[in-house]
DNA sequence: GTTTCACATCAAGATATATTGATATGAATT
DNA sequence: AATTCATATCAATATATCTTGATGTGAAAC
């Protein structure tokens, strides 16, 4: 029951739906790709990936200074599900310009 | 978005997860069942009954004084899979005893 | 037509969640 | 080891959601 209201919960956020709907369509990004992509102010990133993160949507890989958020894999079938429900949303996804120095 | 926004906000409160699976396990059950079966005072119950229903899972039949509620069908794949993964979760279903003087 | 019954809606207070700016952490650079 | 940089977390405020009790509505019974 906790899980399953963490993951709609995670998803009960226009913000987040458009930060993992960012993620699936770029792979692999820093949180400071988001940051730029969406003109958000880092620590309001921050929260969103940790709620979508604990929800089951994403992993975190940390290397160096830098923290790479992907969609965790593989995902369980509702999961999937509520990606491609969000796929068919069709949200503007901003360019994914890398400004940050971190060589991927 | 707003739509799916309301779908996942409709199954984001333990209450209305409750409430689906009780109507899904019933099939069409009125307002006073719910009440009687969850111990639930009625403003309340209905409440959640309009947010079910304006996020899709539920349909209304007014028959005299009373409204029946049911899952709402055809239901679309997304909230298909939103209904089996609530199944997965295997709430106690308290019993549906008819305490209301409708006759089904 | 008045009352009763099932249900819907409203208003107020309580609780949860989001946003922002400030601070903490920890790795890399100097 | 001090500084810088990317990210995480905290504290305060703002906003949304839930619960309850009161009131509104419309159909049936009287």
């Amino acid at each position: 029951m906790d899980i399953f209201l963490k993951t709609v919960g995670a998803l009960n956020d226009e913000t987040r739906l458009h930060i993992l709907n960012f993620i699936h369509q770029n792979g692999e990004v820093c949180v400071c790709e988001i940051e730029s992509a969406f003109s958000m102010i880092q620590s309001r990133v921050s929260r969103h990936l940790k709620i979508l993160k604990d929800a089951g949507f994403l992993r975190v890989d940390r290397r160096g200074k830098w923290a790479y958020y992907a969609i965790r894999s593989p995902l369980d079938r509702f999961r999937l599900a509520c990606l491609e429900e969000i796929g068919y949303l069709e949200l503007t996804v901003p360019s994914c310009s890398v400004t940050c120095k971190a060589d991927k």
